[in-house]
DNA sequence: CATAACCTTGACGTAGGGGTAAAGCGTGGC
DNA sequence: GCCACGCTTTACCCCTACGTCAAGGTTATG
């Protein structure tokens, strides 16, 4: 211990602190969400804190944003190489098939975007009708209490 | 035909109205989310109208809350409840009876505000977060552009 | 070194449907 | 009256995204 620097993460660990239960961690490697992590010496799963995030990020455009899996998996790629160009300090390297990757990475971003709008905006018209509701429930216990009142229990 | 005054629907056109398919139509009845519509003589399922509003109002709740059928299924039975309780003109039957329903109908209320407050909040702060990555990205393509301008393909 | 607490793979179960088959209804045309 | 054609019925298996054991291996601690 205190071999590296990094604090490695066993699973139980990344599951208490993502919210997920750790069956939904192994079904998110096996799917390709999660790149394989390295593994102790008797087969336990090593985490680190990159994986933390990215099992956050996923759960965000689950919950969220409502995509299966499999759309998550193309974004997450995407996103994925997009981090690998930045790491590419070469700054003369095939600057077409950089653009190319990052015209990927602008796409997923403003595709995540639209969705976000449009959830955003029905769920501020649901909401003005739920506050609506609300009002005329309350105006009608008022009027329950009223009645109550005037003609107590029989 | 023009029998009654109600127009009702066979299944396709409902399916057709509500952009589910007639399969979720029938899973759905088959749970309880739907009361079980009435049929013509060969068997076929007849909607009304109202009908389709609470398939589109079961919708919302299952893309914009995320809830489970089972959640729906309380939550739209509460909100029954409450359409009885609307429809009974007896004003004086039983009042601790109705308030004790529309108590129940505004705790469901209650909590769809709540969830669609708290997720509206988690959307607002995502798309600030993907505006941000948008911008960044933008630069990153003009600093690309850039480049290419400088030393054009090798 | 024993024991608790953690982890492993594997198999089966569940929710929320999708797809398709094989059959039955309904209605207009002749 | 009968046929064609489209719509509907139930029934069955397939899929995703996990939950829930079960049976056993590993690690940390007294």
């Amino acid at each position: 211990m205190a071999d590296s620097e990094e604090a490695y993460l066993q699973i139980g660990e990344v599951a208490e602190r993502t919210g997920v239960t750790q069956r939904t961690l192994r079904f998110y490697e096996e799917k390709g969400l999660l790149r394989p992590p390295t593994r102790m010496d008797g087969g336990f799963r090593l985490y680190c804190e990159d994986d933390v995030r990215r099992v956050k990020h996923v759960r965000r455009l689950q919950d969220l944003l409502g995509l299966t899996l499999a759309e998550i998996k193309d974004m997450v790629e995407a996103e994925e190489m997009l981090r690998e160009l930045k790491a590419q300090y070469r700054p003369d390297a095939d600057v077409s098939e950089k653009k190319r990757q990052l015209r990927k990475a602008i796409d997923v971003v403003t595709h995540q975007h639209n969705i976000v709008s449009q959830k955003a905006e029905q769920m501020s018209e649901m909401k003005t009708q739920l506050d609506e509701r609300l009002r005329t429930f309350s105006r009608w216990m008022t009027e329950l209490e009223r009645v109550e009142r005037k003609a107590p229990v029989a």
